[in-house]
DNA sequence: AAGGTATTTAACCGCTTGGTACAATTGCCT
DNA sequence: AGGCAATTGTACCAAGCGGTTAAATACCTT
């Protein structure tokens, strides 16, 4: 096993099985196992089973369970804050810009179940590990930026009403992409399984669409 | 301790120390500690340090923790639908009616954050212990009775459109109120904490109703 | 070639935790 | 009075778990 060769990419691998590329890999596997089970649930010996390294690995790198977490947390939050960074709205009217955004958030959650369940879990642990990571504890970000934006061309063009809140605006996307997948499960349960089929997605999609628009304007 | 003289009300306390109160303290005491940790992070031990009772009674009562898990959740379910259950609408017209029900889903949340942690505690384990759940297991609920009313009631009158579909209205009620509780950790992390004022709680209660007025007219 | 450092393996450790064995206690019934 | 079943207290256990010790291995430097 190991033949020892893998390519980062950059580094010429200058010796070692390429280190990088077990942190890398254990993070992922990490950020699975977490997803899956949860802070407590999740055993350090099924992360390490998952790819081929052994429990001492992941001590060694990360230092503990807490710090995996932790750096599981970090790259979840960076990689998806990246994706938002990379949509494109330019040359959009305020209009089909914001539709355009909630259908991105909308369907960037449902891709993304695993970053949706680590926002999960950290809330019932009343985002205490967050709290730690200070790449994370400035409150800005770019996605209400970007929102205000829009916002403010919407109002420059007549065509928003005056008194809205970005943040308020966010809350509501947010809201009705994350619920959708979030409780999936329980709302299954408690009323059938008829909303997530395909095409009752795209309904809802639609729906949520609608919905906000309807609050601008 | 224990005087054995405790009253549940109904029973002349036949002669225990009334176990009916001690199997409700643990099951009370047990809700606390899994909305507080999660299934897996509840400790047996400190339930029972909660009240007066020790880590055996727990067992002798529930069996093993996912029974008391069980029927921590299944109290938890009856609760909540028998609440629903007595909001009255009677008398209201469609409009008044649906806003009515938009407000008390916002605050029965907000008031019942208990609730809506075991809720996302479920969703992290996939709804797998309410499935074992008997009388959670119906797909029936009175939420959605109630909001097809509405629905047909403002239909008939002229006053909302035909295609509204009251699980997808229901849908939308439960991500709003929902999120409002179970995201609030990190969104206050990411977003600050603005929203979550008493003021602009009422505001954004507001924007909810108005969003799904928005969606029936 | 030798010394040094980063990486990896293998075995191990002690504490926490869910769960239990067993006896004691309590009140009811006959 | 004495048996019976429900309830409770005490002490305990085996397994699972996060984390560690110690030593080997691989590559780099000089």
């Amino acid at each position: 096993m190991a033949e020892g060769t893998k390519e980062t990419g950059k580094r010429v691998r200058t010796w070692k099985q390429d280190p990088e590329a077990v942190r890398a890999d254990i993070l992922n596997a990490a950020t699975a196992e977490f997803a899956q089970h949860g802070l407590d649930g999740a055993r350090m010996q099924d992360i390490a089973d998952r790819i081929q390294t052994s429990k001492r690995m992941i001590f060694y790198y990360f230092g503990d369970k807490d710090g995996l977490y932790r750096a599981v947390l970090e790259q979840a939050y960076r990689s998806v804050r990246q994706r938002e960074a990379e949509l494109d709205l330019k040359g959009l009217s305020p209009v089909d810009a914001l539709r355009r955004l909630v259908e991105f958030t909308f369907d960037h959650h449902r891709d993304h179940a695993d970053f949706i369940r680590l926002v999960m879990i950290e809330n019932i642990h009343d985002a205490r590990h967050m709290r730690k990571i200070e790449s994370l504890s400035g409150t800005s970000n770019a996605a209400i930026d970007q929102l205000g934006k829009i916002c403010e061309a919407g109002k420059e063009a007549g065509l928003f009403r005056d008194d809205i809140s970005p943040l308020a605006l966010h809350w509501q996307i947010s809201a009705l992409s994350f619920f959708n997948v979030a409780n999936r499960a329980t709302f299954s349960m408690n009323f059938g399984d008829a909303l997530f089929s395909e095409d009752a997605q795209k309904e809802l999609r639609e729906q949520v669409v609608k919905s906000i628009l309807a609050i601008v304007m």
